[in-house]
DNA sequence: CTTGTTGCAAATATTTTGCACCCAT
DNA sequence: ATGGGTGCAAAATATTTGCAACAAG
């Protein structure tokens, strides 16, 4: 069991919450869950944790740099593996289908627009919400119902 | 009071409360307002009104379109008057402070990225996080203390 | 008048915290 | 064994809803 090891890397003692809740979000072919996703996930694979402790966990994953926390438009926080690169993502507003994408030059003219006003650039999210307007969406249900238009 | 007109061309009663919170948010200095923000002040102002009814007050102007919603990373949504063309956003984590810009070549790239994978574009929020490291942050106390790194 | 609107209180939803007990090291 | 970690329940925070009183047209 690696993430065992992982876990003793970055300080923290490998209990069945935090392999579990790694090898979720390994092993899911949803990349983005939210608090009640993981909780309801793991309640189903029989194992009996806490809400509270599924919170915890998210967030010293997130202190760690193991996961991301991201907000798009539902009030409600998901979380995804920090495994790859920096990334934006398209979100499709009727199935909540997620794609990630990465452009060179947006990432460029968001450092200059931050340098033409003096700021020092810490992060940025960019969340383009869209259709997937395909007949049938093709990735019907993901997370949660992502509403609203912004 | 031109807004009552305002307001009735859109479909809804000229009431103290509407009216008021439309005021407030076309003379207030600080363009993001929250729920709470909008009701603390309303109510500093001598204006009984309930958090409810400024919570109902601002998703019928959202709907109208007369305010936009806005999410950044603080947990709690904030309200801008919607009176200007889109843009995004450049917030400072220290203080709070809010800059606005648009960048065509921005803008151009998204509809690219959405249009190559066959998606509808139906709208986008790109926040950007920095520190407008000024020796004394130049704009203190804003809106709500911006926490967080994502 | 009549219907939409408000204020209040209670309900929801999401996330955090206090605490006694438990388990990985 | 021992200190960090967990589950539970309660608290905190953000927002929504039911309802009787009220006010705009």
């Amino acid at each position: 069991m690696p993430n065992s090891q992982n876990l003793k890397t970055i300080g923290l003692k490998a209990t069945t919450p935090r392999v579990r809740i790694l090898e979720l979000f390994e092993k899911s072919p949803v990349r983005h869950l939210s608090a009640e996703d993981v909780y309801r996930q793991l309640m189903q694979e029989g194992l009996d944790v806490g809400l509270a402790t599924v919170y915890r966990v998210l967030t010293q994953f997130e202190q760690a740099g193991l996961l991301q926390r991201l907000h798009f438009e539902s009030g409600k926080a998901v979380f995804e593996l920090n495994d790859t690169h920096h990334h934006d993502h398209l979100v499709c507003l009727q199935c909540g289908h997620v794609e990630e994408f990465v452009d060179e030059e947006i990432e460029r003219r968001q450092v200059k627009i931050a340098a033409e006003r003096q700021f020092t650039i810490r992060a940025h999210s960019l969340a383009i919400y869209a259709d997937c307007r395909n007949p049938a969406c093709p990735h019907r249900r993901e997370v949660g119902g992502n509403t609203g238009s912004g």
